[in-house]
DNA sequence: CCTGCTTTGTGACGAATGGCACAGACGCAA
DNA sequence: TTGCGTCTGTGCCATTCGTCACAAAGCAGG
């Protein structure tokens, strides 16, 4: 797969409408700059203490940031979604911030990495960026709160319901898999999918999962 | 307590190297513009659904970020230190981001509100500025991030003995108000303390905890 | 000193989760 | 088909934590 400098702007502006209002010259060095990147499902895109010269942009595919313990225990953080860009990575190129969790392909990604430098003068000179970056920000800190909330408060039955209905209405996945999402065991995740197969709330198969009632997988969430 | 504007321009700068390398102009406008807060021990000064029409930024003492869900449970999120700003302002004040925290003043503390598009001409126009934003959004994600590996993973002895070594070696608080701040129940905190003092990691008066064993409490929050 | 409020201590019990040990089911490849 | 590895189901028990119900201790005001 190969794609030319001006395939790539035209992608990156679709995506990014935060790019569009650029001038010309500057959105020319831009994708002159970016480095187009595809990745399977399943890549590890960068990990605790990666060098992180670049900001990735998400053309298309998921990434899921997670984080490890020493003792291999995994918790999902947050998703990046097409549109959006990696800002953990914004923190750590900026210097001095360690990298501190891992990015993963959750389907095939397409990606295009702005340099540190072409980052700064895109915010300096592009209002619209700036706000962009900002909210993007704030989205990640909001959704690490409410992920706080769930941990400290939430029960495994509602936190494992609310997953289903946001991945539904067919989620393909390991008990496994939704266990390291969480960040509990795996008996518990297939305890918790067997109640709620029992009650007609979703029907299983092997690596998947169909959600049958929307509504009280939803009102199970609450 | 009243301020003039050289003044509080001089303990901004103080407080906010990245401030000091503005063009005269451009400083005495800012100073112009800010607004000086002073707020007793307790107060609260932002909280969930707040309009957000500028960024605070700290000089003095420490603002505590918590979050309260529906049945008033609450936990701490992070801690605002004297020379930061509060960055989930930001993303309220850019727009459509809801403030989704509650700030309360642990100290006596001052603030100095930046209205928005200062702060956006500030992004603008100082690299400097631009770098300590972005590394202060990067390290509240980073602490928010440790906090979702700990409560995940760690048990109450081992949250509550490194939240002592952060605050030792004396520490003011009811047991209340440790339970607020760690998202767990009063009794739990009680019991965990008892065992910490039987041991001789602390000595315990009423409102206050010592930390007798800093070396044996780190052993036990790792 | 009494009185009342806040803070702390404690026992008993139940609910939630983790972890172990397997067994059974399924799919794939030789 | 046979065999093997992965995925899923399940029983059992230990641990952690929450909740309730009090009791005791300390502090402040009249």
């Amino acid at each position: 797969m190969t794609m030319t400098s001006s395939n790539l702007g035209y992608r990156l502006s679709s995506a990014f409408p935060a790019l569009r209002a650029l001038p010309p010259k500057l959105f020319e060095r831009l994708t002159a700059a970016a480095a187009f990147r595809f990745a399977p499902r399943g890549t590890i895109l960068f990990t605790r203490g990666d060098p992180c010269p670049a900001l990735p942009f998400l053309l298309t595919g998921q990434v899921r940031i997670t984080r490890t313990n020493a003792e291999g225990k995994t918790i999902g953080l947050y998703t990046i979604l097409p549109g959006e860009a990696c800002v953990i990575s914004n923190g750590a190129l900026l210097g001095a911030l360690p990298f501190d969790a891992t990015g993963v392909a959750a389907t095939e990604v397409e990606l295009a990495s702005i340099p540190a430098e072409m980052v700064d003068q895109l915010v300096a000179e592009e209002p619209a960026f700036r706000t962009f970056l900002f909210r993007l920000y704030g989205e990640r800190i909001a959704d690490l709160m409410g992920l706080v909330e769930a941990l400290a408060f939430q029960k495994l039955d509602q936190r494992l319901a609310r997953l289903l209905v946001e991945r539904g209405p067919r989620v393909k996945a390991t008990h496994q898999s939704l266990a390291d999402e969480l960040g509990v065991a795996r008996e518990m995740v297939s305890r918790v999918l067997r109640n709620f197969a029992d009650r007609g709330l979703i029907e299983q198969h092997r690596e998947v999962i169909l959600v049958a009632d929307p509504g009280a997988l939803e009102q199970q969430a609450a």
